[in-house]
DNA sequence: AATTTTTGTCATGAATTTGTCACACTATCA
DNA sequence: TGATAGTGTGACAAATTCATGACAAAAATT
């Protein structure tokens, strides 16, 4: 399971050091020099995870931090600090602003990836009961309706659980196996294909509300619930 | 809907976090460094959530919990355990001794807010005595009476708690089971499709003041009382 | 004890949902 | 331009889910 993972480190050889690492856990990294570089990248790609550097020229890591997790887009990615030694400060300032955990310099590689591999795994889709709203589409799951501008949107349990999935984990792209995995459960003699189907069904209840374009295809990867219109 | 939430934590950062994110969050924290001073803490309020340190000097979080939990009056407190990365085996001596869930530190203030949100939620419906009314329908537990438009509507004893439940919780999806839990009480060797027929028995009896569609079907998912009609 | 009410279960049929297929369409690349 | 793989779509049969009437057991009332 390999993931993005966004270095964020204005120092070349610690940044050389931790794409390093990142590639030998077997993830991908995508390297910043500094926080604005990072927001920009960001806008083509979202990672899977951000290691961030606590000092950085221009906007420090703790400001990025504060940043990202306010915005509906970011917020879900989770960040790991990477903090000067000593400070024991830092912990809290830095789970205060809502990074999922730290690593002090200078670090060892086997625990950067242990941190890694933990919060990757601790990403788990989670999908609570709380009502989400995305791009003027509201879903409660206690109630059990889902409104578009002032429309109600009708689905079935299937498209439900599906839009479910997709509002708790936006702007990320699922395979069909793994929408399989999360919105079917474990019982799977389905179809990769019968996902398509799922989705046109859901494509096309949501589109009485306007929100036709919400779910997203990413040919040759999966579907993606996005505000974005390319 | 603001709760007083119970910290129980000795290390003094850790706990100014834990009460920073719970002011923030809306709720009101109280603050205890051990197992000893929560106890005296809650002689005078009762606590809506208690977050507790699976270690405390003195008398350790476990102990607590299992005393708490063997109290009338505390029992149905929902606990949140905290616990140190990695002992997956606190998990289950923890759940054993009743904690409602844990969260591991490091933790994400996100992540502890979402769980103390969930608890909170998932704390038990309550039916109170109070009369309630809606859309037009008025239930009296007191009296034992449901009138609705000048009609006064005759229920057998297990519509009525039905009803009453519904009108507790209104809006809200109530699967098969959670109704059979809720109405019928704890021992039952109950049918989920026997909740179908006393839907269909009370929806028959409130027909009579036009009130039929107030006990909506959702399918997959269970019923619902609403004045909506979709 | 007899009668009435309440309750749980079942069988049936109606309505909806679901998975799959065949075929149309589209992007991508040689 | 064709070839090819990936995706959209309509149709359809199977499976699931629900509403309903009937019925007998249990409980309450007379």
């Amino acid at each position: 399971m390999s993931a993005n993972i966004l270095v964020v480190e204005d120092e070349p050889a610690i940044q050389e050091l931790l794409a390093l690492n990142i590639t030998q856990a077997g993830h991908h990294p995508i390297r910043a020099l500094s926080a604005e570089i990072a927001l920009d990248l960001m806008r083509e790609t979202i990672p899977d995870l951000i290691l961030l550097d606590w000092m950085l020229p221009g906007m420090n890591g703790l400001e990025l931090a504060r940043k990202l997790k306010s915005d509906a887009l970011t917020k879900n990615i989770p960040i790991i600090m990477l903090t000067a030694r000593g400070e024991e400060y830092d912990k809290v300032r830095g789970l205060e602003v809502g990074a999922d955990d730290y690593v002090t310099k200078p670090f060892s590689p086997r625990e950067l990836n242990a941190r890694i591999k933990a919060v990757l795994r601790r990403r788990a889709p989670q999908m609570t009961d709380d009502p989400i709203e995305f791009n003027g589409l509201r879903l409660d799951p206690t109630t059990h309706r889902v409104i578009g501008n002032q429309k109600t949107i009708d689905l079935g349990p299937t498209e439900f659980r599906l839009l479910h999935f997709f509002m708790s984990n936006a702007e990320r792209v699922h395979t069909r196996s793994q929408l399989l995995d999360k919105v079917w459960g474990d019982r799977v003699f389905v179809e990769d294909r019968t996902v398509d189907v799922h989705i046109r069904r859901l494509r096309n209840a949501l589109s009485i509300s306007g929100h036709e374009n919400l779910i997203q295809t990413v040919r040759g990867a999966g579907y993606r619930l996005s505000a974005q219109n390319s």
